[in-house]
Formats: C-alpha cells, structure tokens, sequence
DNA sequence: CTGAAAGCGCTTACAG
DNA sequence: CTGAAAGCGCTTACAG
C-alpha cells in the first residue's frame, strides 16, 4: 500500500497525490477529490520513514534526560515527576501529528548523533546538563526547549519553567504566618541549582518582609532528590539542633523522607515540626500527615514543552520565549501554628 | 556527511563501505581496514532514516499504554509502577542499538498504522487492550512482547509476568500466620483481571493450608489502581464490617489509600487493622507505618520485555516465550500479630 | 493544473 | 573481492 497504489486507483500521478496529500496549492478541485477518495478507500497513509528522508524532517521530538548508571532509569526512578512530565508531552505532540522518542545522554557526542541519525525535529532537555551540551545542540540548528533553567546561556533558547522564587516566598510565609521562626531550608544545592536558589531567594523575601533574618546555618543540602536522602537529612537535622520548628523543602519526596526521619525518631509533624514539600505529587495528600506543599502542575509543564517545541518546529522563524507556570501553596496537615 | 563521503575519501564506493558496516564477509582486510579508518576521522555514522527505508527495518519498538483521556497521560500519572518499567526497556534496548518510542492507543486502527508508518521492529503491550487488538497486532507480523497477561488467546505470544499466584499467597500466608482470620482481599476487579485471579487463587491456596475458609463477602473491588479508589475502598470498608483485621490488597497505591482513610476516622494500622500491599513502590517504605508488601521488581520486568523483544526481532526463528519473575514479601510496620 | 524525473541516504541482488 | 544500478516510499523543482 503505497502512494503509487493510490495513483494508480485514482488515476493520477503519485506526485499529484503527494500534492494533495501536502495540500500544495496546484490542485483542481476535482482532482483533489479523487485522490482523497482513493486514500480514504484503500486506507492508505504515508510512510513516515520515506516522508522523513525526503522532506529531512521526521516529525519526531526527543526527549533527553540527564543519564545515571547508563540510562535515564535510576534518575526516574524516585521521582514522579519527570513521567508526569512525559505525559504532557507526550499528549500534546501527539495531537499535533509528532511522535516521542526518549533517550538518556551521557557525552554531547551520542546526543547529537542521536539527533542526527533520527532525523529529530526538536528537542526537549529535562534536568540539568553541562554546557558543553548545550553549546554542542544549538549548533544542531532545532529547536530546542529547555526545563526549569535558570542560566545565563540558556536564555536565548525556550525554557519553561515555574515561578520558583513564588514557591520559596509562599511557603516560607506560610510558615512565617503560623509564627515559626526558626526554619530551615532543605535544597539539594543552592551552588549547582540556579531552582533552589531562586526559591531560596523568594524565602528570604517573606523573611524581610516580616522583619525576621534567616541563619545560613538552617541551610541543608542534598544531593539528589531521593526518599533516602530526605530520610538521611531528616536525622542531621534533629542531631545538629533543637532550635528548629519549621521546614521548606525543595521537594515533596524529601519531605516525605524526612517526615519518616522524624515518626522513628519519635518527633511528631506538625506538632515538633512543620514540614512544606514542593511539587504536590500525588502521593502527597495520602501520607500521614498529608503534606502542606507548593504545587506545580507537571503535567502542565510538559503540556507547555510540548506546545512550544511544535511551535517553533512549525514556524521557524517564531522567537524562543520562555513560559512561566504558576504555583500555589496546599495547605495540609504537615503544618500548623506554633504554640 | 554521507555514506558517499566516507567511500570518496577511502576511495571505494558507497557499497563497499555499507558492505563494511554491515559486516557483509566478502571484504577484504585490507579495503575494510581502510574504511574503518575513513569511518572513523569522518566521524560518519549512518542516517537511520534511510537505513529503516531499505532495510525496512527501524531499529525502533514501539511501547504501547491503554489510553486514557486521550492519552497515556492520565493512567500514568497514578501509578509510578508505569515509568519504572519504561526505564528497564530503554536501558536494555539502547544498550542494543534501539531507540524506544511510546504512545497511547484508542482503536486497533490507530495502533496498526503508527507500527507501519514508523516501521516499528517490535511493540510491547503494557496494561490490558481488547482481543480485537492483539489480533489485529498479530497480523503485523512482529514480535509482541505482552506484560501481565493470563488470557487463553495471548498464550501464544511473548509474555513477562509475575508469579502472581505465589504474590497473593504470600500476602494471605503472611496474616494467616500473623493469626487473622477474617481478612478483605481488595482487588480491582476478579471478573476482568485475571491478575488479580491469579492472585486470589494464590491467597485462597494459603487459606486452604491453613483450613480457615475465606468469605467471599470479603472480596472488594475497586476498578482503578489510583489513591482515590483506595480511600473510597478504606471507608466502605470501615462501614460494612467491624470484623475485619486483615486486609490483604493488589497493590500499593489501593493500601495507601486505605491506610488514609483508616487515619482519617481514627482507625490505626497495624492496631486495627494489618495491611499488606502489592508491588514495594519506592515510596511504601516511606509511608507512615511503612508498608508490607509484596516486592515484585517492575524495573527488572521492563529489562526482561525489552531483551525478549529485540531477541524476537534479531532471531525472528525463536520461539514465543513467557518469562515469570518471582515476587518476595517484605514485612514492614503496617502488619503485626493479632491481639 | 499535472506528470516525469531526480533525489533523500542507504542496501542489495547482480555482474564482472 | 568490488562496483554500477535499481530500489525502499516519498517529495519537489522543473517542464509542459
């Protein structure tokens, strides 16, 4: 079942019926209309292969992810996140004819060799990558769309991202509001991450606001984003001070970590503590306590991603812009006024 | 940079240096030897579009997920189990020189045509579809590796499953010995998944050994596997019997759910009621009480599909097979011996 | 408005 | 052992 099939049953060329099919101008009426009776009858429909080689695009998006112990699994695997992530994505580009194809990197090298050899359309970056890679793809000349950046180079490419310093800012107040003073901030690294420094910066903004100064002691860093590193930090946390009663974290999953630090140690949320996560998963409103947090809508995010990397495949000559997605404080039960 | 390129500067043509790359024998060391090097200060690697369009074959399998709301978006997002079985595939395909692409699929029609418009090599199911698709896949003529499925007309495909049988016995074995009696099975459905049969079977085998009957008016059914379900399930629970102090579920994310709804009307586990859950999700041990559970390695399931799979295409003589993990119970803090 | 022909980058009988 | 040629299924200047 090819085009020639369709020709011949319409009794035209098979380039007349790639003339209608591509809706190229110079078709009569009634031409266009036997043709399209043909492809409807016989069920035809191209072949993505053959129309990715001769038009050099492939309808055909590229998700990277950030590789760890040789793909992108050990990464996924602790967080929901990114697969909320993929399935916005994954839906929109759907509907506007492209398909999905993902992939872990390691080296610029097998990344642009992946782009070069699938013939991808665009390209959507998730999690953080040296700068070497991004200097590498931009000479790839597609487009590229670029999650929760934050640095000065990947600004003239498309991000989208959410409002992190509003996130930091909402639920430092939030604890603020309840009358914790003593709080500590749980980021995996306000160094690396230009996201937890934004949110970081939005804390210290409702620390100003209410006349409070925040001790750069109450700072704590995790690496990763893991339930054993929220765990782990959970127990430094009641070994390095007692002084503490309220906690922003970067991620719901620390939080939960953390909380589990506390049940076995005996500490009680909300009562020794009050605990903000960040992200509202949906596993956050069934832990025990459920958890106060910052939502991000994911799913959105990788709705957005998509949207803009059609965009800018379909029409070049758009601008990159960056999308901004709001956030909103859950209030649960991980967190209450202090007495 | 092409094939011809490289057989310019090695001074061959195109054919010899596909011959090379495709490790066609009839090449001389020598002319080998003199391409591989022109391969190799080109820095050339083949344009997989065009390969897929001679060879007919993409070096490409196609990941199937039930859709929901237009797209796998919203079965995903409940359930963690999905993405860790993506990142077991990808990790084992790539590793063998095949890129992954995933979608959700509606209608047989749709399915058939994204595997020939894409040239898929192989699909894997992940989730129940009708018999109608699997008969139409079954035409396309490429293997089919199938997660999870018990049904009679599947037998004669590829299939990776668990010992489901084993994973409900252990579960029921487990309270037994623990000294309940009078224990709920939650399942979603025992008429529509035969998993959960299976699974039944298993724990109504444990029951038998131990000659305690098991009432089937302790069966409960929710349909989906989401949070919600399981605090709808939790309450209802609650309401219709103050017999029960076992409960015995299919999954993780059901007996989370139900350990809110405990919490939430005073119910404490493992006090009142011990709850054994059905996967070991990264985050039941993190759950307050920590959750037992039945372990099955989800990550491991997505490798086994995806050697199966590339093992089907690249010896298309093999015969089907079918793959069983085994499952483990882990104790945690949601169980404890009856009072 | 329509079609013949060349081309996208490979592979593979076939001939020598 | 090596290469010229045809072909995979489309698209797209170009000519008419």
């Amino acid at each position: 079942m090819t085009i020639r099939d369709v020709a011949k049953y319409a009794n035209v060329s098979p380039a007349t019926v790639s003339y209608v099919l591509n809706d190229v101008k110079k078709v009569s009426e009634e031409t266009k209309k036997r043709v399209l009776e043909a492809v409807d009858e016989l069920g035809y429909y191209p072949d993505f292969t053959a129309v990715s080689l001769s038009k050099r695009k492939s309808n055909l998006v590229g998700i990277m992810l950030p590789l760890v112990e040789d793909s992108p699994a050990a990464m996924l695997k602790n967080n929901q996140y990114y697969h909320e992530f993929l399935s916005g994505v994954e839906m929109v580009v759907r509907n506007r004819q492209f398909d999905t194809m993902i992939t872990g990197v390691y080296q610029p090298e097998e990344c642009r060799q992946w782009v070069k050899k699938r013939n991808l359309d665009g390209l959507i970056f998730l999690g953080m990558f040296p700068r070497r890679l991004y200097d590498e793809m931009t000479k790839l000349n597609i487009p590229i769309v670029l999650i929760d950046t934050y640095e000065e180079y990947t600004k003239q490419l498309n991000n989208v991202q959410i409002d992190d310093e509003r996130g930091g800012y909402l639920a430092a107040k939030h604890l603020l509001d309840l009358g914790h003073r003593q709080v500590a901030f749980i980021a995996t690294s306000l160094e690396n991450s230009p996201v937890d420094t934004k949110r970081y910066q939005g804390f210290l903004k409702a620390f100003h606001e209410k006349g409070v100064a925040h001790d750069r002691a109450y700072i704590f860093e995790t690496h990763d984003i893991t339930f054993e590193q929220g765990l782990r930090i959970g127990k430094a946390l009641i070994q390095q001070t007692d002084q503490l009663t309220g906690i922003a974290t970067v991620s719901d999953v620390l939080a939960i970590g953390m909380m589990k630090a506390f049940q076995e140690h005996g500490k009680k949320v909300p009562d020794d503590y009050s605990i903000v996560g960040f992200d509202d998963l949906s596993m956050s409103q069934y832990v025990t306590p459920s958890l106060t947090t910052i939502r991000q809508d994911v799913f959105e995010k990788g709705k957005a991603a998509g949207h803009l990397l059609v965009n800018a495949i379909e029409q070049p000559d758009i601008e990159n812009q960056t999308v901004e997605l709001p956030v909103q404080l859950m209030t649960r039960q991980s967190t209450k006024t202090l007495v």
